[in-house]
DNA sequence: CAATATAGTTAGTCTTGCCTAACTTTGTCA
DNA sequence: TGACAAAGTTAGGCAAGACTAACTATATTG
């Protein structure tokens, strides 16, 4: 039995999705170059990689026609930017990590994080950054306490 | 210039990096085999990632015979298991996540973080560790507010 | 509506990293 | 010392993922 829920996505496979995702979200259109560009990659890689999507039913899609994720693609998609938002928003909120490293670090890492880690961390995260929990903001005292100790 | 420390290391041969490293540290010889045992890949893949590696400097290495890291190799290696460790330490004693699941996925993770993300999360863990900070132990009232929010 | 630019695809190649099967070297022991 | 087992290597193959170059489809516009 195969749940719906159940990805043998590769990290590269996932970047692809995330890219469609986003681009899908502003438009409600993504167009191959665009994909390209976002990921950095030639547009063949795209047609390549979307004849894998289309094959692992996560992605509508004919040749010359727009992309679209199907229900499949919407919730995988969906779980890999989340982790992404949680990783980026641990780096540089708790962490005080520069914006644009954070976002590289978070792309990089997010796929090899599982649902135990990045549970945990969303969790973490609401409790650091709730302020005033002991009459004090934990982010901000760290960043204070980074300064003393470099 | 190529300073010595510029890795353009791969994220599967520093698992073989690492590797080497702590079968180094425990008899001080690294075998083909343990290695492969190690890592969960053939022996003949062993071979081709120490041609490689031999090939960058990082390992001192003739067929048939025992396997030991270069200067190079060792600093290298030394970087791959020291990331390895933050994140681990990390997982387990910041978050509470179980230690094999903490293990498979810092080993996986350590690749892809820099030098910013992996000094700022050492430092944090210092931070939060430190008990008797205000009158209480971080990690453990972190432990506490996830049995109520779960 | 035809010419042309842009987007997309196809074909073919390369690299990385792994595998199996077969071969070679080394080491052990009767 | 010679035979056999274990360790290591080589050869050959496969899959993923990217690239370039050349081709096709679509869109624009005079």
């Amino acid at each position: 039995m195969v749940s719906a829920g159940s990805n043998n996505l590769s990290a590269s496979l996932e970047d692809y999705l995330e890219a469609i995702f986003n681009l899908a979200g502003e438009s409600n259109v993504a167009r191959s170059k665009d994909i390209a560009n976002l990921l950095g990659v030639s547009r063949s890689s795209v047609t390549g990689a979307l004849r894998v999507l289309k094959k692992k039913g996560l992605v509508n899609y004919e040749p010359y026609d727009f992309v679209t994720l199907t229900r499949a693609g919407q919730a995988a998609a969906a779980e890999v930017v989340r982790k992404h938002n949680v990783l980026k928003s641990f780096f540089v909120d708790v962490l005080g990590v520069e914006i644009d490293i954070a976002q590289r670090a978070a792309c990089k890492a997010e796929h090899t994080l599982g649902p135990e880690v990045i549970t945990r961390l969303l969790c973490f995260i609401e409790f650091v950054t709730q302020s005033g929990r002991n009459g004090c903001d934990l982010a901000e005292e760290f960043k204070r306490f980074c300064k003393n100790g470099l």
